[in-house]
DNA sequence: TTTTTGAATAATGTAACAACATTCAAAAGG
DNA sequence: CCTTTTGAATGTTGTTACATTATTCAAAAA
């Protein structure tokens, strides 16, 4: 082997051109969760698009510029993730506030249950969903469905009212 | 400052007293994702609890054991990520399966529009969301609220399918 | 007995390193 | 003169190393 040469300005691998087109820094993480740090850093550098009514040009494109930006459920859907647990969702009675059998309520304990708000309240070791309606000092849980009766709550030792539902989410 | 003894047997800091409870590694981030990163790592260890339809013990105390265990957004609602977009409902002509004028649509581009789902179809750079419906040779996009007509659908270069809806996510 | 204090040991953020990847241009070959 | 080969140059990356910090213990002091 001879040699090849000396000085090559401008050689060498250019700057920026690593998987993530920005530098990296080391971060140390819980063992148990690195698989799924490592699967949000590497997979998903765009996120997921949302699209609003008109099809953009190239829809659905991940490089495209999205109508109305990148969407991260856990973030858009959780305000305040210490107070906010899930429950699914049991019957009709709630029907008329798009709330049907098996759906999963995102519910947000932080927020105050005000008049008209759908709270999720335990009767008797029983989770319902119903909507708050407070009139003339007493206070109501009204089903959204004419099949079902409204009752008469009052908090005691096996009523509680747990939190506001947020988001419904509904498979189909 | 004198000299306060020699060996101490069981001296010192103990294993397992770290942030997390068990080892971490480095891992080599992108900066501009270091915050949430760490936000997922540190904020939230325990998740967020998804209950059922009982109350259990403690409810809501993260530190239970939860009757469904713990629910990732993203991870529920989206299988395919590569594949998956959302899309903004607009009108109440799918009120009948559970769609809302606002709603949040996720679309998955990846699973086969087969007769009876619900499908985004771009017309005349319009975006809408059907029920595909397949009889005799012809397809049909058949709207869920009867104040609305079925349309004949046939893909041409002004229609395309999109993909199929596979959860509607309601904000109350 | 209680308090003070430094030794012992683990955790943590980051620098450093070795192995790898990428690009360039000089040298070789035609 | 053009194409191919090749090693230098330089950035990237996973991991190790290390200095600093945090935590606990028990001997010494009070």
């Amino acid at each position: 082997m001879m040699n090849r040469g000396g000085k090559r300005m401008g050689a060498g691998r250019p700057k920026g051109t690593n998987h993530y087109g920005e530098p990296t820094k080391p971060v140390r993480i819980p063992v148990s969760k690195i698989d799924r740090v490592l699967r949000f850093v590497r997979e998903r550098e765009d996120g997921i698009p949302l699209y609003g009514n008109e099809v953009p040009a190239g829809f659905p494109s991940p490089a495209d510029d999205y109508a109305e930006g990148v969407l991260d459920l856990n973030a858009h859907l959780v305000r305040e993730p210490t107070a906010t647990f899930f429950v699914r969702a049991r019957g009709d009675s709630m029907i008329g506030a798009g709330i049907h059998d098996g759906d999963l309520l995102v519910v947000d304990r932080s927020l105050e249950a005000t008049n008209g708000k759908v709270v999720i309240v335990s009767i008797n070791g029983e989770l319902t969903v119903k909507r708050l309606r407070q009139a003339k000092g007493r206070t109501w849980l009204i089903p959204e469905n004419p099949d079902y009766p409204p009752i008469d709550f009052q908090e005691q030792d096996d009523t509680h009212l747990w939190g506001v539902v947020t988001n419904v989410v509904h498979s189909l």
